[in-house]
RNA sequence: GCCGAAGUGGUGAAAUUGGCAGACGCGCUGGACUCAAAAUCCAGUGGUAGCGAUACCGUGCGGGUUCAAGUCCCGCCUUCGGCACCA
């Protein structure tokens, strides 16, 4: 078959029947199915691509034979740190640079032949996307949401920017690799930590892959606990975080973080030069080098000293860079006794080590971190730590020194971007009237095209006066923009609702839609993505939720992610190891149903693995075989021979088996096996081809049936092969094959035989045989009765239609 | 260090969730067709022993539970992914 031709054809074909366009008169039975979007890059669609689309769009045609209204559009994430990159290294605009890979990459992906609602696409760069990508961040703001604060940052002195502790990947900056450093600057904040709880709760009822709802969960950090207050001898207060409470006797030392104000506060003259300097030391560190274990811990004595509420105790008090001041309060109370690095601190410094817990029936040399009972702790020795943990906590309660306290390792989400291409935060800021939001009326706060890009840190916004000089909309007097732009996942957090009615000019989308479209069926992409965009984008839909506009409470109803297809060489796919594979090729020789076909039988979906183009030829030959048996079926004369024999029977059986798991299959992204199934079918039907006497009708109904089966992972090729047999129209408007159940029923079945658990042979025994009729069957078989001999049976375990193990 | 996932023939991978390990392929071996090759078709293909029927062994390693374990439990080893002193 020209493979070429026909994919132009039925590509031209479907394009014109609008066959992927969504009908929002069927809404009822809508099932969305999303893919992620992808980030147009230079180097066209990459195999990478491919897995993830072609395989999800066999699922969505699938799905559409099933009877669904399916929903499956794409679009792109357009703006970025590669463009601007790009721009700096060759003068090319972003702007230009964008548009420009789109445009290639739509083109690929027509060639590949999904069936993707274009007329809802999306392009995140565009004006009358990121103008809605602005109203979101004015509501948040509205709602209290959005936030300014000063805080230490990641910052990248390559791009040039400000990461996201999620972005920073081993100390790296993730998208170019320089060591990441700190910088205090003042950011714009998405408080997220508001729904930290109801993030969490909600894993429970989502159909995800329970490994995705663990990283989340861990990602979310909940710990349950107290803050404790402890007093200086300079009168000053502080709190520390603390889940073990039990082990508040324990304490002989305090650490604040470098950042803590009190530190400054309270550092002794005598100190003072020691902390500074220490100090100074930390804010070159990176935070990844601070955390890291195997550094040794360090840290200085700032020369003053805390009281323990519960005993009234002197403590001296250290700054050391191993305590954030990020999380949960910046001091942390140290108990050498019950925590290792505490412990290897105190040896470090000779401070006291005082055992509080005894352990339980276990061995508890120190540190010892487990629970068990109190001791050393006067008035609440002999408790358990549980129960002791209560006791010191309601003890500090009564003196107003204590309150129970739920952390979370999530921090918020700093969306503030030194960048240029990205969407501008619409916030102006006024020396008389402060941080002002620029009016809805005004929006799209556009980004201007003429900028200098040259990487001298100062980022192209901020030197363009024409887009930094505007006046205050409260006063009207002169006044600058926000010159930073909004981190890419604010607008990838809630594309997803855009898709559904992508052409709304009057509001980012119209509620009585989006809440009939949403929440996405089924959501398709990487497993990177498990603890930023898909927790952003729960965040985003539970923020919009509780302003009114959507009656959904999570965005993916159901998750899957594909695999990574890696090199040849068993390693990811890069430019610098040089092990990278383009589709382009193989699309181009054997034809885009072909490498479909061998993505999905060559790997376990949810695994990829090294590519290997081996068994492409195996997917050429099957379809060849197809194909000719096609050509014959296509001509078959009318048989005079009607009747249902065995062999009929038989084809039947293979068809209505074939039915039932491809079906099964395809539900569960259980692509290979599918195609294993399919295969299998084929050949039955080959079989019956050999035998002489053919019922033409029967055999004209299978193969159609398997070309229907074979239709969502060979579409081009299945329309072709469908009009052939006299199918009208696109086969994707035909019903998916139902399975007939009493086709399947076969009067004998072929159980195993074992003997005292060990394989001793097998007999077909009559479907649904009493025990009774197993006994003789086994007992009558002469191999079988000779090993029994004259053993007695003492049990005889029997699972229906599989197994039969005889106890002697 | 913590969390998670995985480890099955020469090879990509299956295995109805505790029930015949290796479906479906690739590769390989032999055969048919052919002057020959390609293509196609047929047969075989986990290992060891045997002419053979067959027997024994076999899902990273070591134990255990069970009539029965790739699957469950305990302890290791290796690889990959995520997180980084979370108090």
């Amino acid at each position: 078959m020209d493979m070429k031709k026909i994919e132009k054809k039925w590509q031209n074909y479907w394009q014109k029947e609008k066959l992927g366009v969504f009908n929002f008169k069927n809404v009822d039975k809508k099932y969305y199915c999303l893919e992620m979007f992808s980030y147009p890059s230079a180097a066209k669609l990459h195999l990478g691509h491919w897995y993830n689309y072609a395989p999800t769009d066999s699922f969505v045609r699938y799905k559409k034979m099933k009877g669904y209204e399916v929903f499956q559009p794409m679009g792109f994430d357009a703006f970025g740190l590669p463009a601007e990159n790009y721009a700096i290294k060759t003068g090319i605009h972003p702007k230009d640079s964008t548009d420009k890979n789109i445009e290639n990459m739509e083109q690929t992906l027509h060639e590949m032949g999904a069936m993707f609602d274009w007329s809802a696409e999306i392009k995140t760069c565009k004006e009358d996307y990121y103008k809605w990508t602005q109203w979101l961040f004015l509501k948040l703001y509205e709602k209290g949401l959005a936030y300014r604060k000063e805080a230490p940052v990641n910052w990248c002195p390559s791009c040039k920017t400000v990461l996201a502790n999620e972005q920073v990947v081993n100390g790296a900056c993730e998208r170019c690799g320089s060591t990441v450093i700190k910088k205090d600057l003042t950011q714009w904040f998405f408080k997220i930590t508001d729904y930290a709880e109801e993030l969490l709760e909600g894993l429970n009822d989502l159909d995800w892959p329970e490994k995705t709802k663990i990283m989340q969960k861990n990602w979310i950090g909940k710990s349950v606990g107290a803050e404790i207050e402890f007093t200086c001898e300079s009168g000053d207060k502080f709190k520390v975080f603390t889940t073990r409470a039990d082990t508040l006797f324990g304490v002989s030392f305090i650490v604040l973080a470098p950042e803590h104000p009190l530190v400054k506060k309270l550092t002794s003259e005598k100190q003072r030069k020691a902390v500074e300097e220490y100090v100074y030391e930390t804010s070159k560190a990176s935070e990844i080098d601070r955390l890291s274990t195997t550094r040794e811990k360090t840290g200085v004595y700032i020369g003053h000293n805390a009281i323990n509420p519960i005993n009234g105790a002197l403590v001296p008090i250290y700054v050391a860079d191993y305590v954030l001041y990020s999380y949960g309060t910046g001091a942390v109370m140290g108990v050498p006794s019950g925590d290792e690095r505490d412990f290897d601190f105190a040896t470090k410094y000779n401070l006291p080590i005082v055992r509080v817990t005894k352990g339980i029936d276990c061995p508890d040399d120190l540190p010892f971190h487990d629970e068990g009972i109190l001791v050393n702790s006067p008035g609440f020795d002999g408790m358990t730590s549980e129960e002791g943990r209560k006791a010191i906590v309601k003890a500090l309660i009564k003196e107003g020194k204590a309150e129970y306290k739920t952390n979370y390792r999530l921090r918020d989400w700093l969306v503030s971007r030194q960048r240029y291409w990205g969407a501008p935060i619409p916030v102006i800021h006024c020396d008389k009237c402060g941080a002002v939001p620029v009016p809805y009326k005004d929006l799209p706060v556009k980004l201007p095209y003429d900028v200098e890009f040259a990487p001298d840190g100062e980022s192209p916004l901020k030197k363009h006066k024409g887009f930094m000089e505007t006046t205050c909309p409260v006063c009207g007097g002169p006044a600058h923009r926000d010159p930073d732009t909004l981190d890419t996942f604010v607008c990838s957090s809630w594309y997803y609702l855009r898709y559904a009615d992508a052409h709304n000019d009057k509001e980012p989308f119209n509620p009585e839609i989006i809440n009939k479209v949403l929440p996405v069926d089924k959501y398709v992409g990487g497993a990177e993505h498990a603890c930023m965009h898909l927790l952003y984008a729960r965040f985003i839909t539970k923020a919009l939720r509780d302003m009114g506009y959507l009656n959904f409470d999570e965005p993916f109803k159901s998750l899957v992610h594909q695999g990574v297809i890696l090199g040849p060489d068993g390693m990811r796919m890069s430019k610098s190891k040089g092990n990278i594979i383009a589709p382009d090729p193989y699309v181009e020789k054997y034809g885009s149903d072909t490498l479909r076909l061998y993505l999905m039988f060559g790997f376990s979906y949810t695994e990829g693995g090294p590519w290997n183009d081996d068994g492409i030829k195996a997917i050429v030959k099957f379809l060849d075989r197809v194909e000719r048996l096609a050509l014959k079926v296509k001509d078959l004369p009318k048989s005079a021979y009607n009747k249902i024999e065995s062999n009929e029977k038989e084809l039947l059986y293979a068809s209505n088996y074939a039915i039932k798991c491809v079906d099964k299959d395809m539900e569960n992204f259980s692509f290979n096996t599918a195609v294993a199934r399919l295969m299998e079918y084929l050949n039955a039907l080959y079989k019956y081809d050999g035998v002489e006497e053919k019922n033409n009708a029967v055999y004209l109904t299978a193969f159609k049936t398997f070309i229907k089966l074979l239709a969502p992972c060979a579409p081009h090729f299945a329309e072709e092969v469908n009009e052939w047999l006299g199918g009208k129209g696109s086969i994707f408007n035909t019903e998916y094959p139902v399975c007939d159940e009493s086709a399947l029923v076969k009067e004998t079945v072929e159980v195993a035989v074992q003997i005292n658990s060990k394989m001793r042979s097998r007999l077909n025994i009559a479907n649904g045989a009493s025990e009774e009729d197993i006994k003789n069957a086994i007992l009558s078989d002469e191999k079988l009765s000779a090993e029994i001999g004259d053993k007695q049976i003492k049990k005889l375990i029997i699972v229906p239609g599989r197994l039969v193990n005889v106890i002697i």
